[in-house]
RNA sequence: CGGGAUGUAGCGCAGCGGUAGCGCACCUGUUUUGGGAACAGGGGGUCGCUGGUUCAAAUCCAGUCAUCCCGACCA
């Protein structure tokens, strides 16, 4: 390919709206253009770059055994409310509806879809199990789409889904794929992190992310030091274990109300009653539009929304209202606790004309502990003095996991070692997913003794823009682009520079002969000066600059030049074809 | 949706009551030509949109749309 046929689309500055390498080097070079936010225009060099990236991803499943298929973007309604997601998906999916008035979404996944299918063609065991896979647009309207083609609103997605007699063959194929996963990230030349991830309301035995660490990473991720361990999570997974444990001291002294005008949180009320946090029990109140959610956790630590949203079973969960945090403490915000609370496990209360149920989580590290402070569930007041089982009780076997861990806690793994932090860019996903779709669409088999038998899930998930994107954001330098030879839209950047229509043609037929071996090289044969040429060839990355000039025309020396290195040498032309 | 900011030429910006400017890019010519050339000439903008204030609005006011940043969703 040419410049005077597939011209560049390169930049000298910024566009004003990136904020991230990626996305600046990317508009730069002239690989993509925002349309829209979170819409981009791939330019051609852009869309080399995203089919080469496709291709590896498709050759690694195919090597696992996945298969290719390819469903509709535009998705009808009545699939997505069998499955329930038509509202709870809300928003974020984009509908439209034809000149019939029928609804349609564009697809922000396609577990419906895909196990759709999968009803239609399976019937017996012994089809099992099967993977299908697609490389397609998804839609999502973000709520926030940012940093270039790392949070876009519309994005290729490979999406595969896996179905299984049972969870066994589950866990075989989901392991082929993480295998799978670590060589299509690998051949992309990104060193990633498979972590512990949540699960979500799905439910779901298990479900690791692939992370590549990077400062612009929107998730955070807890690693234990240990090499032995090895143990790695997405905060919003990981599991608490305070570095030093929770003191268990009692005193005989009876739970007391005292008066604590004005002073709402635990840092206040802990400075007025000359306090340590830790011997508080800190409360919170969610909501959503059914249920009204108190969890009870150490007064030093923060909730994790995820952990919530997941125990209580209740998706969409924000801060209560005052209104509904009156009607279950019976005082104004800042003085709830779970002694003597008018309100318990499963009662309805009717906040607002809305009724809602009532839901009330433990933390675990709560139980068996005396000398505890909390909110008195009065006006400026609290409780001092606190039992647990004495003055509340948190119930067998409901102990639960409410903290949002953070760095230096201790590994819930090996116990030994504080965990780090890190932040980490999302480009792939693993997930059991389970009968939530083929129970849904009810999709069974017959199993080999006859009977029907509902199908078990898998999804996998590689977003191939942010891959893209990620790529760059780890292999650049002031110059620009640095890309892997696996992504890279070409092998060689061919730099000719002649003087005269006579030394033009000879490097013309140089190409040429390149072309011929089915060598991969960009030739920029711009009319354009030497320092033009340069700059552009390490502002789009490839990996290998091919000078021919003064220097050829005198000595038949060519100049090649590693991009990642910036290294030069010379050698005869007919060096690049061994 | 809440908080903050910005919309002026293809890109990046200045101008902030008197009718539109700079750098880059673009076109023509000459001289240049191994790391973003110099000179000369030239084209291009109803200043996001709508309404208001004013003799006069890019500039002040109101509304609206778009875009970006910080928080809740996700590949």
């Amino acid at each position: 390919m040419k410049a005077s046929q597939t011209p560049l689309f390169t930049q000298k500055e910024d566009p004003k709206d990136a904020v991230v390498a990626s996305h600046k080097l990317l508009s730069r070079a002239g690989y993509i253009k925002k349309q829209a936010s979170g819409f981009y225009a791939y330019l051609p060099f852009g869309y080399i770059v995203h089919r080469k990236i496709e291709e590896i991803i498709r050759t690694k499943m195919n090597k696992y055994g996945a298969v290719e298929t390819h469903l509709p973007v535009l998705t009808p309604a009545e699939l997505w409310q069998v499955s329930g997601r038509w509202s709870s998906m809300g928003p974020e999916m984009m509908r439209l509806s034809d000149r019939h008035n029928v609804n349609f979404a564009l697809g922000p996944t396609h577990e419906e879809s895909i196990t759709w299918l999968a009803k239609q063609y399976l019937h017996s065991y012994k089809q099992l199990p099967i993977n299908f896979y697609q490389i397609g647009k998804k839609y999502r309207d973000e709520i926030r789409p940012r940093f270039g083609l790392i949070r876009c609103r519309e994005f290729v997605m490979k999406d595969a889904y896996s179905f299984h007699i049972d969870d066994a063959s589950l866990e075989e194929t989901y392991q082929k794929m993480r295998e799978c996963y670590r060589e299509i990230f690998d051949e992309c030349g990104l060193e990633t992190l498979s972590v512990e991830a949540d699960s979500g309301a799905m439910g779901g035995s298990g479900s690791e992310e692939f992370m590549v660490p990077s400062a612009i990473g929107e998730e955070t991720l807890l690693l234990c030091p240990d090499n032995d361990c090895q143990y790695r999570s997405n905060q919003e997974k990981t599991m608490f274990k305070p570095q030093t444990p929770y003191s268990s001291d009692k005193s005989n002294a009876a739970a007391e109300r005292v008066d604590t005008p004005d002073v709402k949180t635990v840092e206040e009320v802990a400075n007025f009653l000359k306090a340590e946090k830790t011997s508080f029990i800190k409360s919170v109140i969610y909501e959503n539009s059914s249920a009204v959610v108190l969890a009870f956790i150490p007064g030093d630590r923060d909730i994790s929304e995820t952990k919530l949203k997941n125990l209580s079973g209740e998706a969409d969960l924000e801060m209560a209202s005052p209104e509904s945090i009156e009607k279950v403490s019976s005082a104004p915000p800042g003085f709830a606790g779970p002694f003597e609370l008018n309100v318990k496990n499963g009662d309805e209360i009717t906040v607002q004309g809305e009724k809602k149920n009532v839901i009330i989580l433990y933390d675990k590290n709560l139980k068996n502990r005396g000398n505890l402070i909390s909110g008195g569930n009065m006006a400026d007041t609290h409780c001092i003095n606190l039992q647990e089982a004495r003055d509340f009780i948190i119930p067998e076997g409901e102990e639960y996991d409410l903290v949002q861990a953070k760095e230096s806690d201790l590994c819930p793994k090996c116990g030994k070692h504080n965990l780090k932090s890190t932040k980490g860019i999302e480009v792939g996903h693993v997930f059991k997913l389970g009968k939530k779709y083929t129970e849904a669409l009810d999709v069974s088999v017959l199993d080999a003794e006859g009977r029907p038998s509902t199908l078990t899930m898998g999804c996998y998930g590689i977003g191939v823009g942010r891959t893209l994107s990620t790529i760059v954001e780890q292999n650049y330098d002031e110059k620009g682009i640095i890309w892997p030879e696996s992504a890279a839209p070409f092998r060689y950047y061919m730099i000719g520079i002649s003087k005269t229509e006579e030394e033009k043609k000879e490097i013309d037929d140089l190409y040429e002969r390149l072309i011929e071996k089915n060598i991969s090289v960009y030739y920029d044969d711009r009319k354009e000066r030497p320092g033009i040429k340069f700059n552009d060839a390490d502002l789009t990355g490839f990996p290998f600059q091919i000078t021919i000039g003064k220097n050829y025309f005198e000595n038949k020396k060519i100049e090649l030049k590693i991009r990642k290195t910036m290294q030069k040498s010379e050698m005869a032309f007919e060096e690049l074809f061994s």
